[in-house]
DNA sequence: CTTGATATTCCTGTATGCCGTAGTACAATG
DNA sequence: CATTGTACTACGGCATACAGGAATATCAAG
């Protein structure tokens, strides 16, 4: 059965796989949270969003939904999706969550990960260490969520990803947040360092401690900055607040 | 400024939230699935499972969507959603990430929990136990995810419950085939009396390997019904097989 | 000026129709 | 019997409609 199949193999394979908008809107908007661009507590309104992203309320709707279940967005009940506040206990509670799930993905690296991954592990640490000394925090935010991708993917293990792709997306504020306060960075970076060693290296159970630890030190940095910023739970009082940002002609 | 809020505080606060049907939807679609009502692989039109639950595309959609996010469902591109098909990797990798989960609950419970707190847990426990008893495994499976609840209640950490729940939903069919094997409902009631010990003690770290191994034995009398049983790719041929639920007059 | 009642507006929640396109079963055709 | 053509199904996305709840604005009264 020598069909044209065999003859080409897969090398003209098309590979233009579907991605439905939809996805396209929610990384819009979850980035557009996490980079503070929509501030906490902010109000989303369906209408405003679909004028912005130039989609139908469907999407938006849906994206939303998403976003909920990812506990970026709050949604009361009639009364609509706004921007999750994020406060002290439950960044706590994330902390803690966050630490044993990384240790495990640290684990799970050590006992799993190709040589190719760790390839593209210490790649992405090296850009994001650039990143992180040209002082670019927004760049390092990215660069530092594909290292962890990079981590988990190594750990072999999807739902050890899905549980912590929303944790991580709550923190980024908090991360940025404590990236810009002095000295904080080269801390970062220290801990990061230590904790790439340990994951490369061939003991599981130090490999666990090191990225646990990791995520309680950077807990504890993250966790100062609701102690010394100011309060401001900033309600949201009128909701003409936000409104400046859709001149509407 | 002692203003009538800071006298009362907010215990007179007035809680009535009105419950989007779209919830509704979600809970019995991931019931039927949980319940293999609607079986592994089955596709799930949209059209049809309107008519089934009597309300419209939207709400469906976003149900879908948000199953999605749970894992229970698949969504493929232009093809559409059907109900996910649990293989005995992607097990194994749920099992992994509950028992740290699991694990941190049990911790979290003997340290914060509160009396009433287990009270709930130990009626949670006996109602879990009176069902299994009796042999009613799919009550039983309601109950205990009760007990469940209850525990992560207790561990006062809302991200743990968030991050657990899609991984419990998922593994429910397992747990109910599990259960329908002789003894192996007694060898699982063992383990959950020596949990709930555990847990109700005060040793946080016996708490957590307790919750821990709980899981872990778990996991492999569930991964052994992958290995006896007829593997059943049951590849979704035709699509009129689910059809006979439609007769269209 | 505060209180209370009423009107208004905004926005969600839900339903529905429409179109374009992808995938699939099945017949036609050579 | 393999290929091709065709019709159907169902999703993906958009637009619109409308009821009902909440927040706000307005206004009257004490």
């Amino acid at each position: 059965m020598d069909n044209l199949g065999d003859i080409v193999g897969r090398s003209l394979l098309i590979t233009r796989k579907p991605v439905p908008l939809r996805n396209e809107v929610v990384e819009r908007l979850r980035s557009a949270i996490s980079k503070q661009l929509l501030p906490q507590g902010a109000r989303l309104i369906e209408r405003q969003l679909c004028e912005m992203l130039g989609v139908s309320r469907t999407l938006v709707r849906e994206a939303l939904r998403q976003l909920e279940a990812e506990g970026l967005v709050t949604i009361i009940p009639n009364r609509g999706p706004s921007v999750a506040v994020l406060d002290r206990e439950t960044a706590k509670g994330i902390y803690e969550v966050r630490a044993v799930l990384e240790a495990l993905a640290g684990e799970l690296f050590v006992k799993r990960a190709t040589e190719e991954d760790r390839q593209r592990l210490r790649t992405a640490f090296a850009a994001g260490k650039r990143a992180l000394e040209r002082g670019d925090n927004a760049g390092a935010l990215d660069e530092w969520t594909r290292f962890y991708d990079a981590l988990h993917a190594g750990a072999r293990n999807e739902s050890i990803s899905a549980a912590l792709c929303p944790l991580i997306g709550r923190t980024h504020i908090l991360r940025l947040r404590s990236w810009s306060m002095p000295g904080r960075r080269q801390e970062s970076m220290k801990e990061l360092e230590a904790m790439l060693d340990a994951v490369l290296g061939d003991d599981p159970a130090r490999a666990w401690e090191s990225c646990r630890t990791h995520v309680l030190n950077a807990a504890v940095s993250a966790l100062k900055s609701f102690d010394q910023e100011t309060p401001q739970p900033a309600k949201p009082t009128s909701r003409r607040t936000k409104r400046t940002a859709s001149p509407r002609e």
